[in-house]
DNA sequence: TGAATAAGTCAAAGCGCTTTGGAAATCTGA
DNA sequence: TCAGATTTCCAAAGCGCTTTGACTTATTCA
């Protein structure tokens, strides 16, 4: 079915049928309501190409999911942030395509994306503390949110991202607190931005007391539960091993978790834990009493938010870059005790 | 740059460019390599929209992704069926477009998915044992593959699938040779039908040892961390708990570990697990010696191929359905060992 | 009552591409 | 050399929608 038809069959010319039907004011009330019975009954919707020929418009957003070429690894993260925007897309009627790219081919992955004319605008996921996107996505000039920020882009954009420097001397200065001196850091890629200011809040929660960072004490590595079990062993075995933790992900501190049981250490007890927490659907960190102590902050609340960001700037181009900072919550759980002595 | 300027800028037709760069043989290699050279140099791409409203192709899959509107759960695994998906998709030059949808809505996202013209394709998740889906998909006339099997659908359909039934069979035989007799089953919904299958591989072979299943040793829910912890703890709290337990993910395997860990006790030696294994990215299975024994097939292997099942369906639409079933290797880890006596 | 205004409707153009049905130019063979 | 075949190119139609500009018909006011 489509504007022809249901015109045809209406008795009425297709300029009226699709102004009834997107409510223009030059209608009468009475032919609206017959069009739209109408429209439901035979299910019609306008054809999503030719509307957006004749718009302009693709009502679609771009989500470019980076996959690390050399490992091959899909953030975990995603598919609850994907999930968040997605509530905000279907509010509004939009749908989401995504491109599953290694981040070598990325750049062209934009491009190709503007000049096919696939979406309104992008979503960019996993900036780089000095991304070359920010920059690529103004040249091209797609409207876009960066999940995350870039701490060394100079021109300016829109994000929205989680207070990770604050969130990580929070986390610090409580392991502090409980007299811990040898805190490790567990850290994600510091070529990634959140890393990296993770990394600044750790570092100065630690100048704040005095005490020079070790640089035994911190790694960074792919998020996996493999490499968050592989650090802490390394960290075990050091000669003067932490006494706690800090971790980026909930997926590492699993596997840092099965490194310590392993040594049978108790957590909360002989070492600490401290984690971020994205709140993944399918990893609940506890019901009543969380499991680990951590920074709390919802991906997939922050994937809603940054879908409702964009669409705002596809409504109207000359907003000024819109930022939006999240602060997490410190939750206390059952992974951090005063440090043994 | 659009068609009409590059054809002028070349001084050709828009018809001779056209066909010059989609490879039609009544242009000659000349002008051909012209033309390509100059689409390179002006980065034009044929516009998405335009070009399918001439084809009547999207040259895009949809994937829609069943949210339980209930716990608001998002399969972890498809973050991965995704990736692969998406490798095939940026070979074909196809784009992937999600819609997140909670159950309810479901039939209604496919339907306008139809209406609108969004998608050539569809790849179905998550299929349970009755999908009303299937029936759904054949009326309104869409190309689609389903990821996974609906055991009571009575329409022929095109799918892919892990062996489910015979690879729980397998582990169960597994443990069962090595004297295990009270085995646990930590399913998933078996609303959905890989659980279901599942379940009739365990049953099958403990009947195979003349056992009866033990309602109390099997339990069936969403498959988070905290079920497989829960169950577990509830588990190993019965009178005669079991010595080795079957769990369907590898999240419920690390939330079974948990309470096993908490619980003092030493897996591989007080208790076995062998779980599924869907080679998850940021999961692995440890690395030489496997954590944990399991079934293990590659989801995002599978990604790849119903992606590709799905575009030769839709090149060739009077192709009989494929099926393509795949076997799930049995390997063997460190957390399975004799029944303890 | 008639002119001015408002309300309701429509024909047609245009979005950027593919493709049909020629036409012009070039090549072939006797 | 010239009809016929072949090669190379093109104008125009059409995909399904929105939107401009104009045209009817109904309503209002002096």
């Amino acid at each position: 079915m489509n504007l022809k038809e249901l015109s045809k069959r209406l008795g009425l010319s297709q300029t009226t049928v699709s102004r009834a039907l997107n409510g223009f004011p030059e209608v009468s009330e009475a032919t609206r309501t017959k069009v739209q019975a109408a429209a439901r009954r035979y299910n019609y919707r306008p054809n999503n190409r030719a509307r957006g020929l004749a718009t302009g418009r693709t009502m679609a957003i771009g989500h470019v999911i980076p996959v690390s070429s050399k490992h091959e690894i899909v953030n975990p993260v995603f598919a609850d942030f994907i999930a968040g925007a997605g509530e905000t897309y279907s509010g509004a009627d939009y749908d989401m395509v995504l491109t599953v790219v290694s981040d070598a081919d990325e750049a062209d992955a934009y491009r190709k994306l503007r000049a096919k004319g696939t979406v309104d605008g992008i979503i960019v996921h996993g900036p780089k503390v000095d991304d070359a996107r920010i920059a690529l996505l103004h040249e091209i000039g797609l409207p876009f949110v960066v999940h995350g920020r870039s701490s060394e882009a100079t021109l300016p954009y829109s994000w929205l991202d989680v207070n990770n420097r604050r969130a990580f001397e929070r986390a610090t200065s409580f392991l502090l607190d409980l007299g811990h001196r040898q805190i490790a850091l567990v850290n994600g890629l510091e070529t990634m931005d959140f890393a990296f200011r993770r990394r600044k809040g750790y570092e100065a929660a630690l100048a704040a007391r005095g005490l020079a960072p070790d640089p035994q004490l911190m790694v960074s590595d792919e998020m996996t539960e493999a490499n968050g079990y592989q650090a802490t062993r390394r960290l075990l075995d050091l000669a003067a091993p932490p006494t706690a933790l800090l971790t980026s992900s909930y997926i590492s501190a699993i596997g840092a978790r099965r490194a310590v049981e392993e040594r049978g250490l108790k957590l909360g007890r002989d070492i600490s834990i401290v984690t971020h927490d994205d709140e993944l659907s399918y990893f609940r960190n506890g019901e009543d009493v969380p499991i680990f102590t951590a920074t709390r902050s919802s991906v997939r609340e922050a994937g809603r938010q940054a879908a409702a960001m964009l669409l705002e700037l596809i409504a109207d181009p000359d907003l000024t870059p819109q930022t939006r900072p999240l602060e997490a919550a410190l939750i206390v759980g059952a992974s951090t005790g005063p440090a043994p002595r």
